[in-house]
DNA sequence: GCGTAATAGTTGTATTTGTAACTAACAAGC
DNA sequence: GCTTGTTAGTTACAAATACAACTATTACGC
């Protein structure tokens, strides 16, 4: 006998929670600008933070390379950002928004903000910062042997 | 000026958590069984709510037909599970878990059940009652018109 | 400095997914 | 009993993703 319930079993929560609340949101990215998520996450990251390299961005974001490099072009493509060799190590390059870009990135990050304010609207002030704290605890655990044995 | 915080971004701590409460699970359910995300939720939602039907399940799972169909495709390609025409309704057909199908959900479930006391063994037993409630009001919520206007 | 390894980023290919169009069966109006 | 509409489920095709292999460059050991 087990008190196992599907409806309470967290990775489902979560991943349920976070296609709903992210469904609003990406149709305004989507439709206005025609971008996917990765290139939302690297446009925000370069809006947020500034210039930065895409190795940067793949540790901060938690995004495997290959998804930066693509969304990368795409973004360079549409004239968001450009691209600078660095002088001393050539791999690098240097990732920093164009003003169309930017101006892309503070259009977004206004609904952004309206958006996440709506979306705690009918939450406490305290139970908002009580839930970001805890995903933020999930979100940082790598969980790797959690799961060891049958 | 902005209070805006990209890290504390509900949708996208979410998706962080998600991601990463999911890995672990899903490198077993994948590693085991070779199924996928849907696969995994469709033998659950069988295993834990008995015969059902494709519609059925993609009402209660959130999740749509076409995933269903795949999902229910590959299910039954491994035995897993087993179609049963309806005699009044010829569109419709009931689904249900072979022995093997049981089997494996119960595998799983048991799997699940360990993983989601590991997730949740650095919060108070408080704390995972209140984050479970928060994510479940969440994930019901339509939010279709949050965002309006500019 | 030369060989080996590591790092930044890209590309190829096989899977997976999303969207829309489709088939088949039932329902409702008249 | 037809036409029109709706519902259950499938299929086709384009788009997106994952993973591994790749290029180019730098770093390290000796």
């Amino acid at each position: 006998m087990s008190g196992f319930n599907l409806e309470h079993f967290l990775p489902y929560l979560l991943n349920q929670a976070a296609e709903v609340s992210s469904l609003a949101f990406q149709q305004v990215y989507k439709d206005r600008y025609g971008m996917l998520r990765n290139e939302w996450r690297v446009l925000f990251h370069l809006g947020m933070y500034g210039q930065m390299t895409a190795r940067k961005i793949a540790e901060r974001a938690q995004l495997h390379k290959t998804k930066i490099s693509r969304a990368v072009a795409k973004l360079e493509g549409r004239r968001f950002l450009t691209r600078a060799r660095d002088w001393a190590d050539r791999r690098v390059e240097h990732l920093a928004l164009t003003p169309a870009g930017h101006a892309a990135f503070e259009d977004l990050r206004r609904v952004a903000e309206r958006y996440d304010q709506a979306l705690v609207a009918d939450l406490t002030p305290e139970e908002a910062v009580h839930l970001r704290t805890l995903l933020a605890r999930l979100a940082q655990r790598p969980l790797s042997d959690t799961l060891r044995g049958k």
